[in-house]
Order: C-alpha cells, then structure tokens, then sequence
DNA sequence: TATTTAAAAGAACAAACGTTCATTTAATTA
DNA sequence: TAATTAAATGAACGTTTGTTCTTTTAAATA
C-alpha cells in the first residue's frame, strides 16, 4: 500500500526495461499494455510512472540502448593488421555472435522504428544507419585493396547485412548448427558474395 | 442513414482490404483501430463487420492472399531447360521484382504472424515455409549437378533468402538504382556466394 | 533526530477499443 | 410485384487503454 521495504529505482527500472523487453519482442508494442508491463514486473501499473514518465520512452530507452550497444562493441573487436577480408569474417561473426542471444532486443529495434515518435525516430534511426556504413565501409576498404570484386559497393552491403540479419528469424538453440558453425558457413558465402579471390571454393 | 445506391459489397470488401494493407503495414495491426479503417474506407465502422467477420479476419486475408499470390506467380516462371544456377537468377530476380512493388503486402506478412491466432499462425507459417522450400531445393539441385561449390544447402537458403528479402528495407523509388539493375547485382552477389563456378568475377 | 525525497499502492479519469444491435433503404430473388 | 437479402447508418455495449492523483511508508539527507 506504500513503498516497500528493501525496493530500489534502479533496479525496479531495469526490471521494467527486462519485462517490457521480452513482451514487446513477443506482442509488438502497440498490444503491450503498461498493466501488462506492470504484471510481469510485480508492480502496481501506477509505479511505472516513478521511473519512465510514459510508455513510449520505455522504448526508446530499449532500442538506444540496444543500438548504442551494439556500436560500442563492435568497436572493442581488434582488427588490427588485418585485410578488409579478414576484418568482413570478424564483423560477420560479430554481427552473428553479438545478435544471436539478444533476438528480443534485434527485433524490436527493426520492428518499432515505426512506433516512434518523428524525433525519437530520427535519433535511433541515426544510430542504425551508423551501422551500415561499418559494412560499406569495410567493403569499399576491400575493394580498394583489389580484394573485393563486386558491381556496387552500397548493394554489396546491403546485401550482406540482410543475409546476416536474417540469421535471427532462422536460429533456434537446439537446433542441428551451433553458433560457431554457423558463423563459418556465412564468413564463407559472405566472402564468395564480394568476390573475394580465395574463397571461389567452397570446403565442403 | 441506409444501404447507399451503387454499393457493391464485393467492391467495398476489396476497399477494406486495400485500405487496411496500407494502414497496418505503416503503423501496424494492434495500433490501427476498426474506426481508422473504417474513415479510411469512407464508411461507417458498423459497416465493416457487414464484410468479415472480425479485426483479425481482415489481417487472415490480407497475409493469406498475398503468400497465395506469391506462390502462384512463382509457378508461372518458365524454367524449361534451366539449369540450377539460371534457376536461381531466375528465383532471385522473381522475388526482388515481385515483391518490391508489394511492399506493404510483404512486411506485414513478415511482421505481423505474432498477431495471428494459433491456428491461423500455423496456415500461414505453412506457406512462407512453402516459399523457403523453393529456393532450398534450388541451391540443393544445383550441389548435385556440381554447379554449386556450398558448405550447407539449409543454411545457404536462408542467407540467399535472407539478402534479397533485405532489398524491401532499403529500396527507394527515386533511388540511384533501377529495379533491374538491382537485380543483376542481386544475381551476382547470390551465384558467387554459393560459390556458382562461373561466377568466380565480377564484371565491374 | 527531523525533514525531505523516493518508491510503492490503488483508485479514478476520459478516451478509445472491438463488437453488437436496431433501423433504413437498395438490390436481388421468387 | 411482393418478399427477401445485402449493405449501409449511427448509437450503444462493456472493456481496456495510457495517464494522473492522493496516500502511505521507506530511504536518504540535513
């Protein structure tokens, strides 16, 4: 009937972000109530109000965060010394390796650009097209080098970031393909796409 | 405050499905009300009901039709005498130039099969599959006639499957690139990635 | 220790939701 | 031509929606 002993902001917003996350992933924004929010978190629908002055910034925060994240750490993977070949294997592992366990939060963040608002669109949109130019940049980079074969540099990545994305609709845990596997079979294809010279053969 | 002269109730219906296919796919199927519909229609929202049966009923038909049409329009191409690797040029300039008109049509019904009913859930499960088959067998007949050099035939499905379905999230109609330019990119890309022998260069 | 702030509850708000219903009139059928 | 069916209206239904407000108590601060 009041504040509860032992409660804490921080983590009861975190619980929310955790909760809204999994629903808004599985329901779609717009069929998330906050009483359902509230339910999951084990909160009276009023108290979200203590930590996020409305619904729509719940997702906002869940897909800047997301997005910032994944830019941040792509940026601690080390490509130092390595060819714009090699540097395309790590950014597809990464890619693979980094979305895999977060499919709720890739999902939304594709799905409810939508259900922003102008400004929040534009603000989380900025954050997404930073992460296609990582792709273009990297191909162009190989292309440069007279690695990369390929017509058009912007389709090239396009491309390649549709073909990894899509391992997120696909992949299931217990599944026959592990991660690893996985990401060895699209490094490969990825590769022989931007007509990379040594990957012609496949080693089946 | 009655039937209105001229209504046709085959044409009205056609006109709901129409308008719906626009408003779901801009703002998604939770967040557009019957009313929306109903004013986009010019009709009062009582009215729709007299055309299906409920909400969920109008987004059946909508996901339906288009995976239906899909599937048909796939098995009118003429593949006499083709081999697998022509097979799949074929395939990928089918989807790109098939679906890109049907934009909305197409992100629904990848966006919207979490609102479905179970049951409806599986009826249209049942036929996307249907469409991950075509090209699964495609790249699993060209690995027996040796054309194709892949490491896994599911898995190079859904990265080929993957890259071309990524063309509706980028293309825009007073972009750099025509419609058919986009294909032959798309049909390069996709021949060397499954490491298609002939597909070694590109032509830059 | 006294005061203020933070975090919860739960009732209440008006607005919007999907759907149903009675009614009216046009089109079709008998 | 008479009876029936189809297609529209607009009001009404019980829920549910996002949000606000008052109240209560714990935690933090002065």
């Amino acid at each position: 009937m009041a504040r509860i002993k032992g409660s804490d902001g921080r983590k009861t917003a975190l619980r929310i972000l955790d909760e809204s996350l999994k629903l808004i992933a599985k329901l779609g924004y717009a069929a998330v109530s906050m009483r359902m929010i509230a339910e999951a978190v084990g909160v009276n629908v009023g108290s979200l109000y203590n930590h996020f002055a409305n619904k729509q910034q719940i997702l906002v925060r869940l897909m800047s965060d997301h997005m910032a994240q994944l830019l941040e750490a792509w940026k601690t993977v080390d490509l130092e010394g390595l060819d714009a070949a090699e540097k395309l294997d790590r950014f597809v592992r990464f890619h693979i390796s980094y979305n895999l366990p977060r499919a709720d939060a890739v999902f939304i963040s594709f799905m409810e650009l939508r259900s922003l608002a102008p400004d929040n669109h534009t603000k989380i949109e900025k954050l997404r097209s930073e992460y296609e130019y990582v792709v273009r940049d990297l191909i162009k980079e190989g292309q440069q080098e007279g690695l990369f074969k390929i017509e058009d540099a912007h389709v090239a990545a396009m491309s390649v970031l549709g073909s990894v994305i899509g391992v997120n609709t696909w992949y299931r845990e217990k599944g026959r393909l592990t991660i690893s596997k996985i990401e060895d079979h699209y490094v490969a294809m990825t590769l022989r796409s931007v007509g990379h010279a040594k990957s012609g053969e496949a080693h089946v």
